[in-house]
DNA sequence: TCATTTTGTCTATTGATATAGACAACTATA
DNA sequence: TATAGTTGTCTATATCAATAGACAAAATGA
């Protein structure tokens, strides 16, 4: 939206097949490459960016693969749809209730979870001694069968033992907490970074090498104040916005 | 804070020296390698990325150029000191005040102005017919001489005509909007993405090519809720994390 | 001082990237 | 049915990225 930006850089570390890939999918998103349209011819692009043909085809290449474009011999290679999911960040940010309308399907998978001693970091954000036990549940959020989250959670081992078990029952953060009585919980802080996705998170969020991620760190309390959790959660930018409201 | 994700992809277009750095950009950012100290040996570092030691050296060497390392022959290399900057979102979201105690001098420089037809986003986000002259505002945001943002503001050009003459005079959005009567103003949405910088934001924020960039897209309304700016603004990751608010 | 550890520089070789040109295969349309 | 426009495939060449090995130069500690 702000300045157009068909310039590349080489000897960069980035391959301009790559870099041309990420302009393609900037004007995608931005709109200058409408969906369901066809991209210009791959002579042209080669035109605009200022490199040879088969550079362009390479790029193109990796965008067929990625589901991105599809490309047709003799007609053109058309942008297919892919829309970015919204996904709220307010007073009661809650999974399955934040993409309701958008997605038919949604649910969260416990991958993984354990004991572990707090590390500074977490502590704090529970208000617990460091290395006191706590209890981390690794989870991951799809929508329609998309992986759209991943996530890291904390609970204080001595208040909410067993919880791991009532994750994998229900598939719910929200009803597990209910069942140490917690009816009710804010989301007290949120810090927002971005970064590359590193090899896990291409694996669990079926991502391609060089994707964004969207990370959040933020602590959960009940009504009174008290932390009960201590999360990170990822979200692929490609495929997940945030939309911040109330809070 | 996860999985540790010290893997490399091959032949994924981006070079194994570009993705090591940015790993080690990773590491010193979640206190694997900690400021002021020493990088463990070269040949350690080739050894855990499962990479020639000459692969290191380039990603050590992009790393000291960009000013993150300094490497000492015969001593070791060293993780030089580079704090992100923490700026609060929230229904006052200024930008001086934001980094107030993080950095001693902070400003705003006014780039570019022009009058142009809204388009359909900025025309929604303004409540204005698509098409209505709307005077834009680029900007960029300075933090002890780094640059920690570039935004892009629009306004309704009938309202506020000569707002580009008073932002290049006082160099606070803040202090624009009080000429035209504006003496406080709420932010009623911000919507958070993020993706590899553009060539255009390479240049602006000095950054390196694959750099990413947090981008919010946010409407301004004055206290009884009348849309005042429509912006799009984006962070350097590397030297900015939001800090979500009340809002 | 001397051995060890570490970064710096050099040569050589292999594989991935990028350019260049030519032509085949397919589609749409005049 | 031609013809023009587009994607697909092939060969060839030059440059960048990555590996490999050897040794120099500087700092550290016994």
């Amino acid at each position: 939206m702000i300045g157009q930006a068909n310039s590349i850089e080489r000897r960069s570390g980035v391959a301009l097949w790559r870099q041309i890939a990420d302009q393609i999918l900037h004007s995608i998103a931005v709109g200058d490459f409408p969906e369901n349209a066809a991209l210009p011819p791959e002579i042209a692009l080669a035109g605009r960016y200022g490199v040879n043909r088969h550079t362009v085809r390479s790029a193109i290449a990796a965008l067929v693969q990625e589901g991105v474009l599809r490309a047709e011999q003799g007609r053109g290679t058309f942008v297919l749809s892919r829309k970015r999911l919204s996904y709220p960040i307010g007073a009661r940010t809650r999974f399955s209730e934040g993409l309701q309308g958008q997605a038919s399907e949604r649910h969260i998978t416990l991958l993984a979870s354990s004991i572990e001693p707090a590390n500074r970091r977490v502590a704090e954000g529970l208000g617990l001694a460091t290395g006191a036990d706590v209890i981390r549940l690794e989870t991951r959020g799809e929508a329609d069968g998309m992986p759209v989250s991943r996530a890291a959670g904390w609970f204080d081992a001595r208040r909410f033992a067993g919880i791991d078990a009532a994750m994998a029952e229900t598939g719910s953060i929200t009803a597990s907490l209910a069942r140490f009585g917690i009816d009710d919980y804010l989301r007290q802080s949120t810090v927002l970074s971005a970064r590359h996705a590193d090899a896990a998170d291409l694996a669990d969020l079926e991502l391609q090498p060089g994707a964004i991620v969207l990370v959040t760190v933020a602590v959960n309390v009940t009504p009174d104040g008290q932390p009960i959790q201590f999360s990170e959660s990822r979200f692929p930018a490609e495929r997940i916005e945030l939309k911040l409201s109330a809070l």
